[in-house]
Formats: C-alpha cells, structure tokens, sequence
DNA sequence: ACAGGCGAAACTTTATACAATCTTCGCCCG
DNA sequence: CGGGCGAAGATTGTATAAAGTTTCGCCTGT
C-alpha cells in the first residue's frame, strides 16, 4: 500500500507529515493500543513513519502540550499515566464545558447536522454489538467530539479534544469494570434533546452521562500507582 | 530594562532556555510592545536570546498552540490577529469557565491568597494612578490568572492562560476607547465576594466584568480588517 | 511608461552531525 | 554472595548545514 498522499484536496494534512505522526500516535492512544507509561523513543517513531528525528520531535511537543504525551527532560517522551488528581480535574473541566458547549450546538443544529449525528450512533451501536471494546472506547469520545464541532466553536473544540484524549487515557487507567456498555443510550438520548431542540434537557443529560461516566472510575491515590502498572505488565 | 531577569510564579529559571523565550515574547505580547501581525524571525529572536533557532522554533510552536503566534507554512511566524469572531468565542469561553474557576477558588481560600489577592489590587491600584495603560493591561490579565492559580486546578489554569493571552490581542485590536479604567473596582468587588465565600455573588460579578470587558470592544465584520492594519501602520 | 517575467536573496523547512546526559551491564571489592 | 563503582552503549538536546519555497527587485519587451 502505497502510504504517501500526493494531493488529497480535502485532506488537511495533505503534506504535513508532522500532522500525519501525530495524528497516528493520537490514534494509538485513543485506541488504547498505546499503555500509558509506554517510551516513545524518537529514533523508533521516525524509522516508523519514514520521518527525520526533527519532525518527531515536533509531533511529541505537540502531543506534550496537549497532555497526552509527557517528556522528561534528557529521558524522553512517554504515554501520559495521568493520576486520579488528574482524573478528577479532566472530568471537573469536562462537566463545566459540555454542558454549554451541547447548548450552543442546538443553536447550529440542522437536518446534515442530525444525519451525522444518527450515523454516529448507529456506528456505536455496531460496535457495541461486535462486542468490539476498543472501537467503542474511540467512537464514543468522537461522540463529544462531534458535538463540539457541531457547536462550530474552535476554541471549545480544541479544549475538548484535549480532555477526550486525556480521558480515554484516564478511562484505561482506572475503570472498574471492563464494561462500558452504558454510554450508548446516553448519547442516543441526548441527540434527542438536540434534535427536539431542548437545551436545558440536553445539559442535564450531558451532565449526568459524564457523572456516570466518572462514577465508573475508581480513582485511588497516587501511592498505589505501582499496583496498577502491574496490572499493566500481567496483560 | 532587566525584564528577563524577572521571577515569574510559574516560571522555571532552570536552564529552560525554550521556556525563557516564550516567557519572554509571551510578556511583550501581553504588554503590546509586540503588535498584531508583528512578523517574528528566527533569526532576529535567536539573535536576541542568543539561542539557535532550533529552540526559537520550538518556542514559537508552543506560542502558536496557544493561540497568540500564528505560523503560515513557508512564510514564518507572526503575532496571531484574531478575528471578532475570535474575540467573541474567546469570551465566550472566559463566561463559561471563569464563574466556575472562582466557584473552586472560593473553596480554597485562605490567608495566604487573600493577602496576594490584596497585594495584587494594589498593584493594579498603582497603576492606574500612575497612566500606566500597558501595565494597567498586564495586571488586568495577571488578576484573572491568579484566580485561577488559587482554584488549584492546572487543567483550569493552562486554559485560561490561553484565553487571557488572546484577550489581550483582542483588546488591543478592538477597544473602543483607550482608557481601561473600569476593571481594576470589579477586581475589587470580586475579592470580596471571595473574602466572604459568597460563590453565588462571586461567580455573577465575574460573569459581569467579563461582559463590560466585551461591551467596550467593537467587534466590526472581518472584512475591515485592512482599516486596523492600516491604523497600525499609522502608528 | 507599464506589464510581465526572470533571477537572486532571504527565509523557512528538513536532515544530519555533534555534544551532553542517562541507563545499563559488567567488574571489583567487601 | 551482595552492593557499589565505572565504563560502554544508547538516547536525547542542541547546533549547523543542505534543500525547497516565497518574495522582492530588476530587467526586458511591447
């Protein structure tokens, strides 16, 4: 298969290859095929994706800044581990913004708006059915992610693409069961009340799915990290 | 004079020659010593902080995902100048996330912040009485992020530095009038609510000041921008 | 005189080479 | 036999050089 894109038109990174690793290494994360505490070795991304030291460099930065990639200086970029103080920031921030960010997509709704977000919801409930655990994980941030670009505002898009990413890693980390089937009808729920229009009943439910969300988690302190990096290490 | 030498809360003077840097051109940013659309050379910031430009570069990608440098491909990086309708995404994000940052601040309040809270309003105090626009522009922002410092939550703080830092293009680009002289008694008026645990009051007079803030710019169609660019060659 | 194109200079982008630092593994000593 | 010291290897941090692109001036042709 031929991996370099001469001229894709729609394509934004069309030849942006810092784009491409990072968005490559996003995916990973998402998918939870990257651990947290996993070395991302410079010399290894680049051999990977055909790219010099300097535009891996770049892309980890970028990554850094955006929480899910933490450097250290003089030993090298790693899968953020966030901690449960972390854990509760993420969802703190989470449950101030979605909410309004939901109230300003029913302002943008329209009828391309509710087929993308139909679509959504039928690709998730596949997944589910496959029993799929990792699609899963990945199509249900891209739910909120929908939601946000809905909204058409940059800003909060940008916000929530971060506290999605750090979430799926905070969801790797520290949930209690393997199952996270009860999102679905959350999410069908709530493009009812965008489709109705009703904002205050889509905040709130928007609010209670990311409580339940939480809820899920058991968020122990710090210094029994080690017991779950051996969790890690056993699977 | 000696601005480098400066101790900042959270700046690391260890050795971060990067970090130097974007302290460095984020303080002429925030203090309008650098205008919008002000073209930054590798060259010339290297030459200034005797640094090579693979550290400039990389300052100046934090500072472009930060929102106040933006970087054309092939072209370089320039001092960002948003749009209004940038400027009216950034507060609306600053409405719906500062009240709550102030909520979580109030939780954490103690002697010790009220003092620096109080040593702040003095500082701004001064300045004002002294004409002093710039740094009557720079403690404004300084205000904002030492509340957000005091709710303890890093997620909070890396955000609003962000939106402070656009603000400040924001108001330099689209004021109506030069004299920012209301601020500095909704400063005052919110440490009190905060002296008192009053969330209720402390998060609607925050939500106010920032609707002044933006009831003072103009906010003219994108279309002329040309008139701005050309009021600052002017100048 | 003016429009259009050619060319050189400056800048960014990318790659590579060098230096500094950390990790690891082996060896020696207690 | 265990622990600490030290050198070799590997990896990151930084600088410099090569390559590609844009821009601006200048020149020529009409």
């Amino acid at each position: 298969m031929a991996a370099k894109t001469r001229q894709k038109p729609d394509a934004p990174d069309a030849s942006d290859r810092v784009g491409r690793i990072r968005e490559g290494v996003t995916a990973a994360i998402l998918e939870h095929r990257l651990l947290p505490g996993t070395k991302l070795g410079e010399d290894e991304i680049g051999d990977i994706y055909g790219a010099s030291r300097t535009l891996v460099r770049t892309a980890l930065q970028q990554l850094a800044h955006e929480g899910i990639v933490s450097i250290e200086k003089n030993r090298g970029a790693f899968v953020a581990r966030p901690t449960p103080a972390d854990a509760r920031e993420v969802f703190e921030a989470r449950r101030l913004i979605e909410p309004g960010i939901v109230n300003h997509a029913i302002d943008a709704v329209s009828p391309a708006w509710l087929d993308r977000l139909q679509h959504h919801l039928t690709e998730e409930r596949e997944a589910e059915l496959r029993g799929d655990a990792r699609a899963s994980v990945r199509l249900s941030g891209e739910f909120h992610r929908l939601v946000a670009e809905m909204s058409g505002h940059s800003i909060y898009l940008g916000f929530l693409k971060e506290l999605i990413a750090r979430s799926s890693l905070i969801i790797l980390l520290y949930r209690r069961h393997d199952t996270p089937a009860c999102g679905t009808d959350h999410h069908a729920e709530i493009v009812a009340a965008i489709r109705t229009r009703d904002k205050a009943r889509a905040g709130a439910l928007m609010l209670s799915h990311l409580n339940e969300i939480e809820a899920e988690l058991f968020l122990k302190d710090p210094a029994a990290d080690e017991l779950r990096l051996a969790d890690v290490l056993g699977a």
